[in-house]
DNA sequence: AAGCGAGCCAACCGCCCCAGA
DNA sequence: ATCTGGGGCGGTTGGCTCGCT
């Protein structure tokens, strides 16, 4: 017997949403909260299946989103963490804050899949593209069944950003274990986050910008860094902790995408404290006026790893 | 100006995971 | 211990836009 489908589908509306849909369902969120996403449609007022509310509300009407194209540090964070995760798009999306994982994969797909084909690396591995191979002691976690000239469709979950990625290969241990081996203080699914105390939020009204933006460091959870030169001439890295130290642009929009990246970072509950309590009282403010508001609050911590160096990036650079 | 193709991205599909009954 | 259903996730699709001919 066949899955039942996740709702009714006779009769509900498909395709793009439409500024009106989008009002009710930003209305009625704001006003009620997540529940139930099934009955979301139906109490909302839209005929629209509750998955499709779901993912119109994560990927695009969520008032923490960043939109636009990903910055160059976002993209590096992109690639260092597909390097470590493959192809799970929503845990590397949870190292970017007000980015989504449909962004993300769509991003790689269409832009970072190229860069890295064009100077002769596989987007699967990481690893140089047989063509373009450097001499061996210039390749990095070259794994021990590296002979294979295809690409290793499995080797980014199971490589390390240190290498010792042995006995993962031979399938004895997962993602999880061996980070647990490199870092016992958390496991592969506790993200590090940003503790409340740790979590500078800018005054909303005004927000006067300080002259550094700098995110305490969570030593005890950090992810087993190791390097984090950056070929950003903008960005420089606190040597202890690994995070970077950010200082304010001088233009205001650039000010307020580098503020709303934070939102994400804050512990669950404190996120929805700040979101529902602090930033969205009701009535719920049109969508540009509460964007602006948020996109003022916050800051921003990245987790580094040389899982690329930097003759990588600076090549990537020039493209 | 029209036709065509490539690129981009929002949205959908189907499977998987897991909490609760 | 098993079953069920909701939500999450990754892969894919389809339509829109833009540039080129």
């Amino acid at each position: 017997m066949g899955r039942q489908p996740c709702c009714d589908k006779a009769g509900l509306k498909k395709g793009p949403w439409t500024a009106e849909e989008d009002q009710k369902l930003i209305s009625f969120l704001l006003g009620n909260g997540q529940c139930c996403w099934r009955a979301v449609p139906k109490l909302a007022g839209l005929l629209r299946c509750g998955k499709s509310c779901r993912l119109r509300w994560t990927n695009y009407l969520r008032p923490d989103l960043r939109r636009g194209l990903l910055s160059e540090v976002e993209e590096k964070t992109v690639l260092d963490l597909h390097a470590q995760f493959g192809n799970r798009w929503s845990r590397i999306a949870s190292h970017l804050p007000g980015r989504t994982d449909n962004e993300i994969k769509n991003h790689w797909n269409t832009h970072i899949k190229k860069k890295l084909k064009r100077i002769g690396i596989d987007p699967l591995t990481h690893k140089p593209l047989p063509a373009a191979r450097p001499p061996p002691q210039q390749e990095q976690h070259q794994s021990p069944a590296g002979e294979s000239p295809e690409p290793q469709l499995q080797a980014p979950e199971q490589r390390h950003p240190e290498g010792d990625n042995t006995a993962a290969m031979a399938g004895n241990l997962d993602e999880e274990s061996l980070l647990l081996r490199k870092c016992p203080a958390f496991r592969a699914d506790e993200v590090p986050m940003l503790h409340p105390d740790e979590i500078m939020v800018p005054p909303c009204n005004p927000p006067a910008p300080p002259q550094t933006c700098t995110v305490a460091s969570t030593p005890t959870t950090s992810y087993p860094t190791v390097s984090t030169t950056s070929s950003s001439a903008s960005t420089s890295y606190d040597v202890d902790t690994l995070l970077p130290i950010l200082e304010w642009p001088d233009d205001v929009d650039t000010m307020r995408l580098m503020a709303g990246l934070g939102v994400n970072d804050m512990i669950p509950e404190l996120q929805s404290s700040l979101l529902w309590d602090y930033f969205l009282p009701p009535p719920p403010p049109p969508l540009a006026v509460y964007n602006d508001h948020l996109l003022n609050n916050a800051c921003v911590q990245y987790q580094r790893s040389d899982a690329f160096d930097q003759e990588t990036w600076n090549k990537l650079e020039l493209l």
